[in-house]
DNA sequence: TCCCTATGCATAGGACTCCTATGTATTATA
DNA sequence: TATAATACATAGGAGTCCTATGCATAGGGA
């Protein structure tokens, strides 16, 4: 997709919450379901997604879980802690504060 | 306001565009516009703003000229150029998807 | 069997955006 | 006459995201 990558910023950590809220969830998985229920709107790289994962996990928004029985693949599943919820719910607000925001700008030029 | 900063990120430039797409304007104008045509939402620091521009310019998309008969305040009034007005519907068009995808997860969540 | 792709996680280094802090100068106001 | 508001500018740093690279396993086709 053409969507500038600018305006990409700050929904990576939105999104991953927003996706750990429906279930837990590893890395990889998170990367394709965000593209599949986008129709391929976003594509996150590993060098943005672990990164991101590993601080959201510090900042004790969410928890990850190596899972795997022996002969499985290795994955790490990661959960929404309380905090991490709370955090949604805020950043959520300012994501919609936001989009009024700009539209109001974008609507009053036209 | 309690917008999160990370989620203005990429916004500047569409909006600077989108509000010199209506009159030539200087920075400190810019500023002043954007946030009484948002209740406040946007607070822009000069050390952003002023950058930005210079950018903008550099780039093409705006040209700035030194406006100010003498016994006047020196104003460096920014106008927007036809590649300006081109990069402005990309960004917008840009930003429309952009919230539409990062609604469809949203939603998708609840 | 062997290679290639997809899956799965990880990090170093760099580009880019925005902010804080600071500087300069003029005008209006208390 | 001091202070706030106006007006522009830049250096330095923090934070976010990307490219590039590395490692490892599973599965499918030749």
């Amino acid at each position: 997709m053409g969507m500038d990558t600018e305006l990409i910023k700050g929904t990576l950590s939105l999104l991953i919450l927003s996706l750990l809220s429906r279930k837990p969830m590893y890395g990889y998985e998170i990367a394709t379901t965000v593209g599949q229920d986008t129709g391929g709107a976003f594509d996150w790289k590993e060098g943005s997604l672990y990164p991101s994962l590993h601080k959201l996990e510090k900042d004790g928004l969410i928890r990850g879980q190596w899972q795997g029985k022996p002969g499985e693949r290795r994955r790490k599943y990661y959960h929404l802690t309380k905090g991490g919820r709370a955090v949604l719910v805020e950043k959520s607000e300012s994501w919609g504060q936001l989009c009024r925001a700009v539209n109001q700008v974008l609507e009053k030029s036209k």
